[in-house]
DNA sequence: GTCTATAGGCTGATAGAC
DNA sequence: GTCTATCAGCCTATAGAC
């Protein structure tokens, strides 16, 4: 039974791994059961033995995106608080980042899904995201320019997904970056 | 012939400014043809007298509700830069803008599905973005905060409306309201 | 221009064989 | 646990009456 349990939990994992790369990249809401399933080698009948149903899939896919993204600001592998920003606008504010959803942040890919779901799933994604917005306070200083500087980066990614020049795309990366910056040099 | 050319584009008008309200608050893509027909008291099948196709919607529909946006920002009073973004971040920045989807700016509602639909689409999208852009850069001086403060602003009120807290969402839209005037007085 | 009716496909979810 | 088969409902789009 312990063996059983295992298997089936590692699966569980798979399966919300494959399914949240798809979700980031056409949406969750767009995307059906089957698709989801189709990807991952199974077919729609095995999902129901692990989720109850697509909500509750929803639910625990972003749970387990979001504690991927707090994962990578832990890794961040710099203390110094200048350092540390420096390298996550990077990381963060790239064009690859912003032309490959499925493998970026679940932040600005889903967020506006999250935003038209129930209380009860807004109130498990705030509690995941406040832990990811307590790594940006721990460097940054202030609750408020944590907030602030998580706005900034998945709002810059969101517009650059939207626009069709590359350049300009590269424009308001670059743009977002700045912003930050000089906004933070001003307590420095 | 010219009455009936009048009459029918006073109702696609109609048609555009009820379904942009349904696609601001549920989606476009989860919102069906009947549904933003029925909110316009007719059926589905009067729809296709008016839009070619359901993607013809989105673009008409995305056309129309970036010009209300464009002409809110013109609408300001203030001529004076400080004056100017003041206004501005004070009424976009509210918690009545987070909480009434249907009746605010279309960027934060549909930019995510914008980001996943064709490159035909993104250029007509990016062609309006651009003129609204230009009225930032105007009062802000240069085309970098423009594009940043726009980054802000939307970012805010998806990060907003994702939350559960009340209390929270206002915390966001302060924090991101200071974030905006401390980077701007770094050059006043 | 709008209606009703309908085609054809996809969706979330369930039942039963293995 | 996974499969196939299936249901009932919704979707986009079209056809024909008025």
């Amino acid at each position: 039974m312990r063996y059983k349990t295992g298997y089936k939990e590692q699966r569980r994992k798979e399966l919300l791994h494959i399914s949240g790369q798809i979700a980031k990249k056409n949406g969750f809401a767009a995307t059906g059961i089957d698709a989801f399933m189709k990807a991952s080698g199974v077919t729609s009948g095995a999902f129901y033995s692990h989720f109850s149903s697509k909500n509750d899939l929803f639910k625990a896919l972003l749970e387990n995106e979001l504690q991927n993204s707090i994962q990578m600001w832990q890794d961040n592998p710099f203390e110094d608080a200048e350092q540390w920003i420096e390298f996550e606008l990077n990381r963060y504010l790239s064009l690859s980042h912003v032309e490959r959803p499925a493998y970026g942040c679940v932040l600005p890919a889903l967020a506006s899904e999250v935003a038209r779901s129930d209380l009860q799933l807004k109130q498990t994604y705030q509690a995941e995201l406040m832990r990811g917005q307590q790594i940006f306070k721990h460097h940054l200083g202030s609750e408020e320019k944590a907030w602030a500087v998580l706005c900034q980066l998945i709002g810059a990614i969101i517009m650059a997904r939207s626009i069709a020049d590359e350049n300009l795309k590269q424009t308001i990366l670059t743009s977002s970056k700045a912003l930050i910056l000089s906004c933070l040099e001003t307590v420095a």
